[in-house]
DNA sequence: CAACAAATAT
DNA sequence: CATATTTGTT
């Protein structure tokens, strides 16, 4: 009821179109490709070895960081105007509104406005949607501070995989949001983040249940007990570094502004997992697309996670 | 209050 | 569509 009315309206992309994003391909040869570069907000060392020398948390580099980033590289391409090019593009870099409120350190992927997977672009990243803008202040305490509405939140192939990690190792009767939450061990990823997925979950496996489809090889089924002598997915005690998250990538706008992409993996994952295909609803053997959890994230085995094989399996 | 499931909203 | 939020129940 309360409905603030923020605009929706703040369109930084009117009309503007193609013009294939205005990326710079030149730029990109011999450069490694996104897949391949460690996320500015992944640590180089491991949270344990962190947590074992108390080195600092560490904020973690983000948007903030980039930004100044692209800042000293636009300030520096106007100093040396090598190519008509490169002028050409600056332009198209227009800093963003307010650098200062990107600031902090956002733990997870979070969702703006989909711009659409037609283009073959991926999720934008959302900084604010308030005014499309950024918020004017926040971001840094969405936990202590209420009220503030955060970025929807894209459940990602890594998060997936963790989220099911955790669910797989308490035990389809400990697997409760606020347990799977503490486990996750994830920055910023509320309880309602949690339950919200975990009902999504449920549903998704009880349709799949009975079906245990030939084609799926896979695992996935989850052991009905705790399972006291597994390990825990995620550092015994849960360190206390947030887990790697994912890194932002600019993208230059349409108009000028910088758009903002999570950097994912592997080709197909767009964005996140993309989820929960129901199996064959009846009959109908519809090309089994299953764009879901194993398939987009388990291939690319990026971070953590070994795929122990989960030992019995018993479904209710 | 927390968990759930189903409906509903964005 | 994927998530979030609401609602009613346990």
């Amino acid at each position: 009821m309360g409905e603030e009315a923020d605009a929706k309206d703040c369109d930084m992309v009117a009309g503007d179109s193609e013009g294939e994003e205005g990326r710079v391909l030149e730029w990109e040869v011999g450069l490694p490709s996104a897949d391949d570069l460690i996320p500015l907000s992944q640590s180089l060392i491991s949270p344990d070895l962190a947590y074992a020398f108390s080195i600092a948390p560490e904020p973690a580099h983000t948007l903030l960081d980039v930004y100044r980033a692209s800042q000293s590289t636009v300030s520096s391409l106007r100093r040396h105007p090598t190519s008509s090019l490169a002028v050409a593009t600056v332009k198209f870099f227009s800093p963003f509104p307010s650098p200062s409120s990107v600031a902090a350190d956002d733990p997870v992927v979070l969702e703006g406005e989909g711009d659409d997977a037609e283009n073959g672009t991926i999720a934008t990243v959302a900084i604010a949607d308030e005014t499309c803008c950024l918020p004017t202040e926040n971001f840094g305490d969405y936990h202590s501070n209420r009220a503030l509405k955060r970025p929807r939140l894209v459940w990602t192939a890594q998060l997936h995989k963790r989220f099911i990690d955790v669910v797989a190792h308490l035990g389809i009767k400990n697997a409760v949001p606020k347990t799977i939450m503490q486990l996750m061990n994830v920055e910023g990823l509320t309880r309602e983040n949690v339950a919200s997925h975990l009902q999504k979950y449920r549903l998704y496996r009880r349709r799949m249940e009975g079906i245990p489809d030939e084609g799926s090889s896979s695992f996935d089924h989850l052991p009905q007990e705790p399972s006291a002598q597994m390990p825990m997915p995620y550092g015994m005690p849960p360190p206390p570094v947030p887990m790697p998250v994912f890194s932002i990538a600019f993208h230059p706008g349409h108009n000028g502004a910088m758009e903002m992409m999570p950097i994912v993996n592997q080709h197909q994952a767009a964005g996140a997992y993309h989820g929960f295909v129901s199996p064959h609803p009846n009959g109908g053997v519809i090309g089994d697309q299953q764009g879901d959890w194993w398939s987009a994230g388990n291939k690319s085995g990026l971070i953590v996670s070994h795929p122990r094989a989960i030992p019995n399996a018993k479904l209710m």
